[in-house]
DNA sequence: TCGCAAAATTAGGCTAACCTAAATAGCTTG
DNA sequence: CAAGCTATTTAGGTTAGCCTAATTTTGCGA
């Protein structure tokens, strides 16, 4: 293995594709070829490309034709940048006025930029959350993440009354359409009714009813609750 | 002339390169190519060849072996940079407790990735300020920009009071001395001795005494008063 | 278990930006 | 006014990161 790429000198690509990898490995399973370049919109021999000088630097493990896993290394890079990204997120909308549908694609750009130094000043200002503005976890400095254990809305019953704690989206339209109806976390919301069909769970949010599908059912991600 | 390359498009390095030329050329003397090499730390040969570049693309003008001008687009563009700059400094020391000695550097990176919308926010947030903690004028969102004429404090004569009102100069180490001895952008100071070699002048600064030499003197930019 | 489709990799190329070494243009001065 | 120094440009090469086309591997279904 080539001498370790000190921090520092990651760069904008290898910082994208180590976020993407963790994203796409829940719980160490390997991530696949396709699956990153489709999620970074690249071409698959790019990836296999980068993939291999990545390994040879330590940041992965490759096996070929079976996928791709981070090192303790290249985890810790990842959750380097996911701590940024979720960070900005949560200073542009508290001080810049920004709304949850802008902020991803800024905070996509700023997580490169953005010292260490000024990341820790913004995490001091907002007085360190522990979300960012869609509910995700924010890593701590040190690397550490908590995801607190939700349930997608799609496997919740008739009957329950859930609060919504993340909306995993970060497209702008769909997240415009998502508060439209009242949806954000720490929403409160109940399951009245669901088809036999396609999945789709009829919820009432502040009074009102709306029919989910499948792909948003799989979206909002939420905790039971009592009824209050 | 190639098709005009959008504003969106241009490299981080097209960016510095267009900057550096606009702040290389007062009155639009033209920049020669080690200027540029030097102000970027680049070799020449990497500079005659961008400039090629950019002058098909029509944001320059070269004529070989005698120097470059912007176009009027390039100026634009190079504005639009100066004015990135100058407004994330001023953010950065207002909001985020950042000092005047330590901004260049986090701003050098941040106006390649900002938005300019967040451009907008900021200098909403900070109330359209017109000068940034240097006290060097930020260009308005049109492009325009107005120079307060001022003289370096080198040109004083004894007996003249003055208030300094830029300090143009990067380097975190002698912004530092700089302002360990008072000297801001608002600071009241008197001439009060001229030795006859090497320009060193003596002011006095809130009743202490300094002596300044030639190259401190250049960057310390005044306004004549009258005594208070 | 054979054959085929999908996934992955290899081969070969391109562009932006940089570099060093070599050649040339322009200025200055004896 | 020629010699020589300096500034600049040309020539040729490198690296990162991307691409398409061709090839190879894997796994699945008949």
């Amino acid at each position: 293995m080539t001498p370790a790429l000190q921090s520092e000198s990651l760069t904008r690509s290898v910082e994208d594709y180590l976020k993407a990898i963790y994203q796409l490995s829940p719980e160490g399973r390997p991530a696949s070829t396709s699956e990153i370049a489709h999620h970074l919109a690249l071409s698959a021999p790019s990836v296999t490309g980068m993939v291999k000088r990545l390994s040879e630097h330590g940041l992965l493990e490759h096996v070929p034709y079976r996928g791709v896993q981070l090192t303790d290394e290249g985890r810790r890079a990842a959750l380097r940048m996911v701590r940024r990204h979720r960070l900005i997120e949560a200073y542009l909308v508290e001080f810049l006025g920004y709304t949850w549908d802008t902020v991803h694609g800024e905070a996509e750009q700023l997580e490169h930029a953005v010292s260490d130094t000024m990341i820790e000043r913004m995490a001091d200002a907002l007085g360190n959350p522990s979300v960012d503005p869609h509910g995700d976890p924010i890593p701590a400095a040190d690397g550490s993440i908590h995801e607190l254990a939700c349930t997608p809305l799609s496997d919740m019953a008739v009957g329950e009354t859930v609060e919504l704690h993340r909306v995993h989206e970060s497209q702008p339209e769909r997240l415009r359409y998502i508060a439209s109806i009242g949806l954000k976390p720490g929403a409160r919301l109940t399951v009245t009714d669901r088809q036999p069909y396609d999945d789709l769970v009829t919820v009432e949010v502040d009074g009102v009813q709306h029919v989910i599908g499948r792909e948003l059912g799989h979206v909002l991600l939420c905790v039971r609750t009592e009824a209050r």
